[in-house]
DNA sequence: TTGGAATGTCAACAAGGCTGACGTATTGTC
DNA sequence: GACAATACGTCAGCCTTGTTGACATTCCAA
C-alpha cells in the first residue's frame, strides 16, 4: 500500500477504520466496567445502587442545585430520581432546602455523613483513574478528554461544560 | 506559580490532580451516555435493550462462540444472559448449534437477520466514534485507547486482548 | 384570579441485573 | 460401569432503576 501524505504526520487515516473504530467500542465497553467496578462494590453493603452514586456525586459537586437541574445532568425523569433523593433524605446523608428567591426550588446539600460517603465514592473512582492516567502519561490523558468530550451530544456537553466553569482551576 | 521541569515537557504532575481526575470521571459519565445513545434509540422500538445489543454484538464479534465464553465477557449471570439469547433465538436473530466435539456445548451464531440489525446498530455506534475520532485526530486516538486499556481490571483486560487477537490488523 | 412552573407522590409496569434450586445431557475420571 | 463435574436451560422470586400516567400542592407572574 502506498504511504499516506497527510498532516497527520505519516499516520493518515487508518485510524478511522471500521477495525480501529470497534476497538475504540471495545475499549469504552470493558473500561466503563472498570470505571464503576469500585464505586458499586462499596454501595452493594449499603443497599444503594449506581443511581445513589450519581446524585450523590453531583449534588456534592454542585452543592445548591436544584432538582430540575440535577435532573437535567442525570437525564432520569423526576419519578426516578425522587425515589432515589427520599432514601437517601430519609436516611440523613442529603438535606433539601427550599428555596429562598423560589420557594418552589428545592435546593440540595450533603450532609456531613453523605459528605463522607462521597468521599469514599470518590476516592474510589479516583484511585483507580490516577493509576490509569499516571500509566497512560499526560499526552494519553489529554486525548483521552478530547475524545470523550467529542463523543458527547451536544446537551450533555454543555452540562460537562457548566460543571467545569464552576471548578477553579 | 513556579514552573515545573519534568520529563513531561512542563506538564508536570499537574494532570494528576484531583481537580483533573475529577473531569475525566464525569467526561466517562457523559460520554457513555452518548457512546449508548445511538443503538438505544434504534433498539426501542423493536422491545430490546442493551443487553441484547451486547450479545448481538460479542456473537458478531465471535462467531461460533460458547454459552460459558459470552458469560465470562459480558459479566452476568447466565440466567440473565439466557433471558437475553431466548428472546433473540425465538425473534430469529441467534441460532445455536451443538458442539461437534463437546455436544454439552451450544454455539452462537447470528442468522442473516441477525447480521442485519448488528449492521445497523454498529453502524450508529461507529459513525458517532467516527465523527469523535475525526474531530480528535489520530494522537488523541492513541490517548484515549491507552487510557481506556489502563482502567479495566485485569479479567477483562484479558477478554479484551483475546478479542484483538481475533483481528485481521 | 388564573395559568403555568416546580415539586412531590401514588400506582403500575418493564428491563435487566441477582440468587437459589433443579433437570438434563454429556464428558471425564476413578 | 459408576460417579462427579461441566455446560446449559429453566423456574421462581427478588432488587434496582428506569418508564408513563394521574393528581395534589405550592408559588410566581401576568
Amino acid at each position: 500500500m502506498a504511504e499516506e501524505s497527510s498532516p497527520q504526520g505519516g499516520q493518515g487515516l487508518l485510524f478511522l477504520t471500521d477495525e480501529q473504530l470497534r476497538k475504540g467500542i471495545e475499549a469504552m465497553f470493558f473500561a466503563y466496567r472498570g470505571f464503576t467496578a469500585d464505586p458499586d462494590r462499596i454501595l452493594v453493603d449499603k443497599d444503594y445502587g449506581r443511581a445513589h452514586h450519581r446524585a450523590i456525586h453531583f449534588i456534592n459537586r454542585s452543592p445548591g442545585t436544584t432538582v430540575n437541574n440535577l435532573l437535567a445532568i442525570l437525564g432520569v425523569t423526576k419519578q426516578s430520581l425522587n425515589r432515589v433523593l427520599r432514601s437517601l433524605m430519609q436516611d440523613g446523608l442529603v438535606q433539601s432546602k427550599v428555596g429562598r428567591e423560589d420557594k418552589r426550588e428545592r435546593h440540595l446539600f450533603l450532609t456531613e455523613a453523605g459528605a463522607v460517603l462521597e468521599r469514599s465514592l470518590s476516592d474510589a473512582q479516583r484511585d483507580r483513574m490516577r493509576v490509569a492516567y499516571r500509566k497512560a502519561g499526560p499526552v494519553a490523558v489529554a486525548g483521552f478528554r478530547q475524545v470523550l468530550e467529542a463523543m458527547m451530544d451536544e446537551d450533555m456537553r454543555r452540562q460537562y461544560e457548566a460543571l467545569r466553569d464552576r471548578g477553579r482551576s
